[in-house]
DNA sequence: CCTTAATCCTGGAAGC
DNA sequence: TGCTTCCAGGATTAAG
């Protein structure tokens, strides 16, 4: 769900109330979403026992930092140790205050749906302070690594550079070398790591690139350009607290406000904010694309403009 | 290579 | 109101 800009909000909003403090316990409601990296990352680690992953998932250790690459989160320890969360769809961080109704952590009993019901795993750090990892959809997860290097080797390495770092000359690299819409290509985590649906539509609208441009043909003053408005659209959503659609919110339970600054997204019919003309909406890589067919220079593929 | 569709799931919204 | 259908911020895989 959560894209660059709502990962981050996150890692600063986890880590305020989180850093230096210790994990007292650890709670694995399903286990089956949590994966360990030295294992090879892929499957559940059936072997270990439930006392060594909850080991793995940092009981008892101390939090040291979070770091963020792409859509990606590290809780780190001071010695290397740690977990990579991915929040997928509808993955979320929350931290709440236990012994407050409804906190337990414990799905609810009724039939209203409540913030309780799908969490996962849930760190007690004492003192009445719990972060659960919650993800109905379950299309996230948790990896655990022993050393930061296998962070890297095994996960973030794969990716291409953080969105809101990349530079010019690296995203001229990675579309010219790809014969793909300029929309798969901004979308594809080993390019840029961060951008989904969102930030695709609202950057190819600010730099007035039509997303089915072929990537490979996207100029040097043209990647210059779209790392400039990356760099200001991502800044901007992040200074906003990100964007919430339905139910994203950051790790205090707080709402997005960039969702209010959206040009094109979410927008297809409604009048282009620059020309007036209704917005069109395609499908480009299986993903719903809204954009100005006037502001927008044609496609350079596949037929229509 | 590149594209699409299916897949993993739940739940909110829209349609009838 | 109630039931059904469609759609969704992601990412991988298989099929064409």
């Amino acid at each position: 769900m959560p894209e660059l800009p709502e990962v981050e909000t996150v890692r600063r909003t986890l880590e305020a109330r989180v850093l230096g403090r210790r994990v007292a316990a650890v709670r694995m409601a399903r286990p089956d979403v949590v994966y360990e990296l030295d294992e090879g990352g892929r499957g559940p680690a059936r072997r270990a026992t439930t006392a060594k992953r909850k080991q793995a998932l940092l009981e008892g250790q101390r939090v040291g930092r979070i770091t963020r690459h792409g859509k990606q989160l590290a809780i780190l320890t001071p010695d290397g140790q740690g977990v990579c969360i991915h929040l997928g769809m509808s993955g979320s961080l929350c931290v709440v205050e236990t012994g407050k109704p409804g906190n337990d952590g414990k799905p609810n009993q009724t039939s209203q749906p409540s913030k309780a019901d799908h969490v996962h795993v849930a760190w007690d750090l004492g003192g009445g302070r719990e972060v659960w990892f919650r993800d109905p959809r379950r299309f996230g997860g948790l990896w655990t690594f022993n050393q930061e290097a296998q962070l890297h080797e095994t996960r973030w390495g794969r990716l291409g550079p953080d969105g809101l770092v990349i530079t010019p000359k690296q995203l001229h690299a990675g579309l010219s070398r790809t014969q793909r819409a300029l929309k798969a290509a901004l979308l594809d985590q080993h390019l840029v790591a961060g951008l989904g649906n969102i930030y695709v539509d609202e950057l190819l609208y600010a730099t007035k690139l039509h997303p089915r441009k072929l990537a490979s043909e996207i100029t040097k003053v043209e990647s210059g350009r779209l790392v400039r408005a990356m760099r200001r659209i991502l800044g901007r959503a992040i200074e906003a607290g990100g964007s919430t659609l339905r139910d994203y919110v950051d790790a205090a339970g707080q709402a997005g406000g960039f969702q209010t600054q959206h040009r094109v997204y979410g927008r297809g019919g409604e009048p282009c904010r620059g020309c007036g003309k209704p917005l069109g909406t395609t499908v480009i890589a299986g993903r719903t694309t809204t954009a100005c067919e006037g502001c927008q220079l044609g496609a350079t593929l596949t037929g229509e403009r």
